[in-house]
DNA sequence: CACCCCTTGTGAAAATTTTCACTTGACGCT
DNA sequence: AGCGTCAAGTGAAAATTTTCACAAGGGGTG
């Protein structure tokens, strides 16, 4: 497998959430044209994405669903269970920890953390809301794979040493802040605040052109 | 103004996040260096980012905090305030319309939109929980320009038609669906799902690797 | 004032990502 | 079986984005 650009990893979401639509429906075959449609993207750039792993389309028929479906799953390691901690039980962290579709995709949130001693013990869906003082012990014990920081602005660096030094190499990150964290470990960014602002900049020149 | 990629935009909300830290810290002055390194890109592109814009710089000595920021400001359209709407009071919904940071950045969320005649009425923060139903008298009267999307998957097409239909231009979209909207209306998604799946790809791959 | 140290701004080059266009092969119909 | 249609797979080209590297200046110092 040659190296895959992380926009075509992305993608394969997509393609994964579409394709699941398509199987409940039970469309048997689905061509690159009409997965293109679904995610908003040009059949070359489905037929390339997928390239990068193989083949798995039929000439002149299109990608068998549930077929298609199985590998990509497996493609993105949602064919197996991955322990997901979330740290911070402010609203941002409650609602992500019972966000359905985490759970569906075999993100299992083991944990949730906080510092603050008036939520700590509150059972939270199936877990319970631990200190985080026990965040190496608590990570070991429950096999926690990613961790989900939904910590305040100032914390989340802190906090972040501390997740890497327990061993997680997987960080989902919506604090507004930059993490440093050493190689080998993945940080990705869920930036609500950068997509709101290139809206209003998109709205002023628009504006502009008129 | 030649042509600007979207993630330098991006980009420019990020060092207006670190621009605003340094200003609170009195730091006057702030090379393009010291900028790439908060913001975790490099200075070569620091530069190229606000080329696009004009020269706010001084060479030998950086950029004037103060100064920078009031111009990135301007271009991202944060000297003024836009009118937000947020529709689904579920939790995402709901821990949105509390998010500080965007009402700090000239985002005033003026209302909520539910459909569940449970919630509608109920006060939240500044605004109350409209019925739906109302959307676009609301739209018109509250003089809302970005709508923020944090609807069930299913209905999420059919609200966004509505929010077009009513005239607004620009959305940022939480549910996990491909919008189709005319042109001249700008969508930027916001994709927890995605972000969680490339991460799992990258561990599964180190995995393998070893 | 001349020199030196810095850092910007920017064309050009490199790298990356997307799109094109064509070859290959499967299926169904006559 | 032969033929026409459809769509995958894929090198090559195009477009986009990032990086490089250097000329152009500002500011402080002696």
């Amino acid at each position: 497998m040659r190296h895959v650009p992380p926009s075509s990893v992305r993608r394969l979401s997509l393609y994964v959430r579409s394709l699941e639509e398509l199987e409940r429906g039970g469309v048997p075959t689905v061509s690159s044209r009409e997965l293109a449609e679904q995610v908003g993207t040009t059949s070359a750039q489905v037929r390339k994405d997928l390239s990068y792993f193989g083949s798995f389309g039929v000439r002149g028929l299109g990608y068998a669903v549930p077929e298609l479906l199985k590998r990509l799953r497996a493609i993105l390691g949602l064919d197996r269970a991955w322990g997901v901690a979330i740290i911070g039980a402010g609203r941002i962290g409650l609602a992500l920890a019972r966000y359905s579709n985490f759970r569906k995709k075999g993100f299992h949130v083991r944990a949730v953390f906080d510092k603050d001693a008036a939520k700590i013990g509150q059972p939270w869906g199936d877990a319970v809301i631990c200190d985080i003082a026990e965040l190496s012990a608590v990570i070991e014990e429950k096999g926690i794979d990613i961790v989900i920081l939904a910590t305040p602005q100032d914390a989340t660096q802190a906090v972040a040493d501390r997740v890497v030094a327990a061993g997680v190499r997987a960080i989902l990150n919506f604090a507004p802040v930059q993490l440093e964290v050493p190689d080998g470990v993945e940080v990705n960014n869920v930036n609500m605040v950068p997509e709101l602002e290139s809206l209003s900049f998109g709205l002023l020149n628009s504006l502009r052109r008129k």
